[in-house]
DNA sequence: TTGTAGGCGTTATCAA
DNA sequence: TTGATAACGCCTACAA
């Protein structure tokens, strides 16, 4: 491959003068600038990001750790993610952690070593310390870890309510709520908090049953919703706190002979754009995972010029009625 | 950070040495290992993995070209790369082409610049010419390139007829194939080959629809799954060359009041784990997703390493029998 | 407006 | 067995 100092003699120039074409700084006259640009043309010269990136000591890498890059929600994540980031010149550094604490922790240590300017932490197998000692630019999806990370998250609290509410509003009278194991940390259990708090409000009976380990295991979780028909056949509403989990509910139901909505409702969390996909559709609360992608990397981009930034940052959900209420 | 020099002033070694107890290179007595050991470990030291890959120009950097990282099957296949790479050291740099052809010919020369070791071609919105270019390690998926240029494919040919076969065992009269558009590079298009022939070969009728544009438009798949039935309402079986595409023909079936598999039998394709979550769960014939991301990573190392690769990588398709047959 | 030279953090080539 | 020193390819004072 050829380098600046191939294009410098190509263009008969020196090294520094094709440094500044290539980052327009300084001044340079338009013949100069043409006659690198055409040299440049005719190797066909890229510049080495490698070797910028050491120079600068700035990579334009974020690395994104993810738990499950197969699960639709962290893949719709990803690509908004991946967008954005691209559209402002970064480049992503993907790593599947499958919530293996050994695997996210050489991760982020492998971050460490790359130089990535950033950490968009979307997995959350460590403890807080370890995120603590990371010393980079760090985000974090749905969980705080510290007053000087970030955390951006949907209005949990709020999706609960509306979940909760339209379901006591559809005249359930005895609702569940499914959903993935209750870590203490994460953001997300404010859902289950508001599914109590509205169900005491409006006088339903509730129950809850969550997995087992804290996971995305897709048999357990349509064994945990056959389980809950079975231990509490008069439930007649749910919300689960995923479209996945909504959907192995609506699944449980339909086989056992519930019709949807009329016998049972359903309300899922995330908004995935496969929600469309069941029948019938799901409804379900809808974070804005576009605009959740795009915060992410907004932020890390802030930290990394050294702007202050909302440590806090809550966006809106929406309640999207399909056909399962 | 620590630099190795840092490393080197605090065992009071030179660079050289701790660079080769780094490296595991050459003549080191145990005292010398150790001491650098406990330095490294004082100054929590990590090497910076640019300069490396700077000085020994080799990024152990994986260049992931995607067409969307939302759907489920390249999600999973992601996944699965990702996995492989990690376990022989090697990081992803995930590019989300979105089926745009200006952003995947910017993701290639990026990918250039950023000196990765090689590419795996997920995505193929450009033309044969365009990639042929690339001048690195290269491997691609369901699409034959050059005869350089080694690929990876399910038994397309094969799953068509397992598919097609089944329809007909079943004792459907008339059915259909619905897929994206059939360009003519792309090797699953060996599914629709089969089809008709298995189909000519059983006596019968025999209907194909595609999408007008080369992409992953989901709605655009409902709306030919509806207009398959309206068009032809006697159609009783469907082999969907994808299983989000078998989940909307289902979802129309049903939607329409047929029932399946009684009237209207299905079968997708690609075996990915989300097909266990419909109502019922829907019969395909499934890809081996994480062999196929093994084996991505395994062309690009072996090329890197200067091996021989084959050029043909076909891998075995299974015939996964669920509720839509 | 352009060029020289040193540095970014490693590895690799010689010597010693 | 260990250590100087020159690359790797680029950027950036500082000079000219």
């Amino acid at each position: 491959m050829p380098t600046i100092k191939d294009v410098a003699l190509q263009a008969g120039v020196s090294v520094t003068t094709v440094s500044r074409v290539l980052n327009n700084r300084g001044y340079l006259s338009e013949e100069l600038k043409k006659k690198v640009y055409s040299a440049m043309e005719q190797l066909n010269y890229r510049p080495n990001e490698l070797a910028r990136s050491l120079s600068r000591s700035r990579s334009n890498l974020i690395g994104l750790i993810i738990p499950h890059a197969g699960h639709p929600f962290f893949g719709e994540l990803i690509s908004h993610i991946e967008e954005h980031a691209y559209l402002h010149g970064y480049r992503l550094l993907l790593c599947n952690s499958r919530l293996n604490g050994q695997k996210e922790a050489e991760y982020i240590d492998m971050l460490r070593a790359s130089r990535v300017d950033g950490i968009i932490l979307g997995s959350h197998t460590l403890e807080v310390e370890d995120y603590r000692q990371i010393h980079l630019p760090v985000v974090t999806f749905d969980r705080r870890i510290s007053d000087e990370i970030p955390y951006i998250c949907s209005d949990n609290y709020k999706g609960g309510e509306l979940a909760t509410a339209l379901l006591a509003d559809k005249g359930c009278r005895k609702i569940a709520h499914i959903g993935g194991h209750p870590h203490p940390d994460l953001l997300a259990l404010k859902r289950l908090d508001a599914f109590e708090e509205i169900a005491g409000r409006r006088g339903l009976q509730h129950v809850e049953m969550h997995t087992d380990l804290h996971g995305f295991d897709f048999p357990e979780y349509e064994r945990l919703a056959e389980r809950l028909l079975e231990e509490h056949p008069d439930v007649d509403g749910i919300f689960a706190s995923s479209d996945i989990i909504a959907a192995y509910a609506l699944k449980a139901c339909l086989a056992s002979g519930r019709r949807v909505p009329r016998d049972i409702k359903i309300v899922g969390y995330d908004g995935i754009s496969l929600r469309g996909l069941f029948s019938p559709d799901l409804t379900t609360v809808s974070q804005p995972i576009a605009e959740m992608g795009q915060r992410a990397v907004d932020l890390i981009m802030a930290q990394v010029r050294g702007d202050a930034v909302p440590m806090e940052n809550i966006l809106p959900v929406t309640l999207v009625q399909g056909g399962t209420t």
